[in-house]
DNA sequence: AGGCAGCGATACCTGGCCGGTATCGATGCG
DNA sequence: CGCATCGATACCGGCCAGGTATCGCTGCCT
């Protein structure tokens, strides 16, 4: 199987629609129909259902569908990994280390920092990304290592080694009622009226549906809580940096949220290595 | 970057010989060589140094041989399990488990009856491989899911769930002198003249170098230690079907051994999931 | 009921690239 | 100093990817 062929598959998988799916591979619609046509016979398998009218994945095509889109990932990483290889021969750019916007970031300084006094230590790209984005990014190559927190991030898949653990607690506008408290419970804060929790976007940037105001990132859910619009509860780590307007109560049954960093399992990097042993002795 | 030109550069990088090579691929040295060029020139990558008589891989080579096995391993388990899921509609293999030779044997005779028996459940074919092998086959797509045995199997990359733990015991000829002990140290063991642990062989097939006998399943193991020639630490499990002229005694301070069921994190399989839930409810 | 629009399939052509053979240039070795 | 070996180059033929034109089918609208 080539991956042009897969790349070709997934288009028509996901549109459900030759034409459409050929605009987007910026082919014409016959060669795509073709070329679907002699993969299912060399697969031996129908991977389509379709009418003249309409299209219809078999339960085949879910399946190559899932693990094509996996095996497309794989390839891109080893392209991009190659190239990010080849620069740090000649030049800078070592490692990629992605991580949450606004997320941990004395834990990042301070590994950061250990890593760079280590012997024969190479540049480390910083990536800060989205909800959930470190996941596709380790997976397709563009990041060589991440910071993840247990349990909202997947560790499906990867090497990990746990960082810090830390309670959570509640964020709030600095004057409410609440911060007089010396603990909550979650119940205490979705039973609040006019402060419902955030919606966070989903891997392909739409919102889910519910109360709550839409935020994006760290900055703008502190803004929406300060105007008195939200509440959150996030790890205590976050009292570092919180601004002036803003209150931390801890909430005793909230989950303990785990600072884990994560690697691909085959990854045999030397400089990868040194971040995770630099990582492991914080 | 296609499928062909990865298999292409994957054979030369593990033969570091273009002619060789082309030979393994069945094509001609000079399509093979402008095949690499064009990869190089394509990544903008110098993969592998060559002098007119000796080639050499770059780090970015290394890079390209480790990430592009794993995603020609990608690509193959795409391919195995489309077909595999379209022979579960229409015929009978369902699933694909496997499983060491000779090992946990009436665990997985009631993992196979609970399975079985809950509702919808398709066959499961057993794949019996050798020592290490599971990864392999579940990596590329031969199997859909693999007991694994803790510590001695990695589990990298795969999600996993816990069966069961058990401590392990040493495996003697009947008569030997320490089978009347009630139990055992390790250094007990390798302290033993004549007594030697097995060797195993590697995933390439070869055998490591030093003493003790080489043995590639478990009735050569037993047969070897019945005849004197060797000794063995197992999983008590092992106990219940050892042969009349075996002995076990408990080994204290060996490691405890955990089977674990394991499977690709992206499978969304509906008989998957049914398997390990009748696995968890063991 | 009939025309029309939309969709996938088919027919046919062209160009690029893959693979083959022949050969060259370099280099280590006896 | 030849000779063997190895990778690169030159050149050619055939296959296949991709394009255009068109067909056949089907749901929908009037």
């Amino acid at each position: 199987m080539e991956t042009r062929e897969l790349r070709y598959f997934i288009a028509v998988a996901e549109e459900l629609h030759f034409g459409r799916a050929a605009q987007r591979l910026g082919i014409a619609q016959p060669p795509l129909s073709r070329a679907i046509r002699q993969l299912e016979r060399r697969l031996g398998v129908t991977l389509l259902e379709r009418t003249s009218r309409t299209c219809a994945l078999t339960e085949a095509g879910s399946v190559l569908l899932v693990e094509g889109r996996a095996a497309l990932d794989a390839v891109d990483a080893a392209d991009r990994r190659t190239r990010r290889a080849a620069l740090a021969e000649t030049g800078h750019p070592g490692l990629a280390l992605a991580t949450k916007a606004g997320a941990t970031s004395e834990l990042l300084s301070k590994l950061l920092d250990a890593y760079a006094a280590e012997p024969g230590a190479v540049t480390v790209d910083v990536l800060l990304c989205g909800i959930g984005e470190q996941e596709r990014l380790l997976r397709d190559g563009r990041a060589d290592v991440a910071l993840l927190h247990r349990p909202f991030d997947s560790t499906a898949g990867f090497d990990t080694e746990e960082l810090l653990t830390e309670e959570q607690v509640a964020v709030l506008p600095a004057g409410h009622a609440l911060t007089g408290r010396a603990h909550l419970r979650m119940a205490d804060l979705t039973a609040l009226p006019g402060l419902p929790m955030p919606r966070w976007p989903a891997p392909d940037g739409t919102y889910p549906d519910g109360p709550g105001p839409q935020a994006r990132d760290t900055a703008q859910l502190y803004q929406l809580i300060a105007l008195g619009r939200a509440c959150a509860v996030l790890p205590e780590s976050c009292r570092a940096h919180l601004r002036r307007d803003l209150a931390a109560v801890p909430v005793l049954d909230a989950p303990a949220v785990t600072t884990v960093i994560a690697w691909p399992p085959h990854s045999r990097s030397r400089a990868l290595a040194g971040l995770v042993r630099a990582a492991t002795r914080l």
